[in-house]
DNA sequence: GTGGTCTAGACCACC
DNA sequence: GTGGTCTAGACCACA
């Protein structure tokens, strides 16, 4: 369920930050639900354990889950739309530079028409 | 005319060459026209020459520009859009990005409208 | 295995990685197998870390090697022949160049055979 | 009859000597016979008059010219055919690279008969 | 003056 | 431990 990329050049604890949050969000995840093991998860995806703790770590951090000592990681409520929110940023910074370089606002529209499909449900 | 923010997580180079193309691409420096050199562009940015003449080396490799050694740097092609395909790129990433946490087709094209303002001409 | 000749007029780097890619071609190292860390092949060689990271990266752009941040530098590809297709090029130049000085071709096939020796069997 | 490529990596002056000790081989320039004045070369050459005086300076060092002070350059007797040593030098070091990657013999005769064509007359 | 190479040594993020 | 970035300062070849 978890795709890591160890050659990407975006760190490994991001990108399985990124992946949990978007599992929740997406609700594989449910709230109060434990996740795996640092260890399992670890072992799962092939990488090292201090990688996955890093990862666990900044999560609890920023409130996506919990830590229960003795007994494992869980889903918390708050944030769930963080990754969300952090896309939107990305892409305000991305549109702002796209605009600053004399891209027309029709173009833009295009493409997000393109992406979406002809459909208009969604 | 070039900003950099030496507390950025971007390696300075990094900004140093995406502004750089951006000024090509505005037609600020123009075709065969020299670029600064590395120690004067490294003293009017406060920064090492080293990290100058990285960021022009790379250009180079990019075929932005190219170097006559003993003489300077100069512009090679008005790629125009390179940097705009580049920013380009970077939005279809972070709009599958967005559509892949459910984020709907209306509330991306309001914040494109939001972004380019009320008016309808640009 | 590696000899730089830092009183040579050709760059340190550049010693390197000709021989890096040779070692590579010859099978001295395997595809994902990990080559010398900066640290080690600079000490090894009594080089600046710098000088080994400066020809690894070039090394990274013509996707000979591919580098984990954290983990090391790794063969990416047996590319066989690509030093074999440099040097094949540097031939056919100084080649042309005999030509346009008035040599003969009997006299270039007898340094070749000079050199290859009198047996007939490599 | 000389033609210069500043955007080359190879220097300028290089570039001048190789291409006087050509003409002068092939008896464009006759022995005793005045070369064009630093001033004119240069003039003619686009290129900064010290570049020129550099590589006759080096010319008349190897005693392929010699200069009347006052008068001129002139074409020496000596060495005339020292280009085409130095290209045979160059040839050997690729061979030896040549070999050394694993080239066969028969490959780089056959690489010097397709250069010299089909004809067996030169 | 120009860019190119190299060194020494620092700090960082990542694993 | 790894590679990545940056600085400061040196020397060189070239124009």
């Amino acid at each position: 369920m978890i795709n890591i990329d160890t050659r990407s050049r975006e760190p490994i604890y991001l990108q399985l930050e990124k992946q949990i949050i978007k599992l929740i969000n997406l609700g594989v995840y449910d709230i109060d639900s434990p996740l795996p093991s640092v260890r399992s998860m670890a072992c799962e995806l092939g990488v090292n354990p201090n990688t996955v703790a890093k990862a666990y770590k900044e999560l609890e951090q920023q409130q996506v889950i919990y830590t229960v000592v003795g007994k494992g990681v869980y889903v918390s409520v708050n944030n769930t739309d963080r990754i969300k929110k952090l896309a939107e940023e990305q892409f305000k910074a991305v549109l702002t530079e796209l605009k600053s370089c004399g891209l027309k606002r029709e173009e833009v529209i295009e493409m997000v028409n393109d992406l979406w499909g002809g459909d208009n449900n969604d």
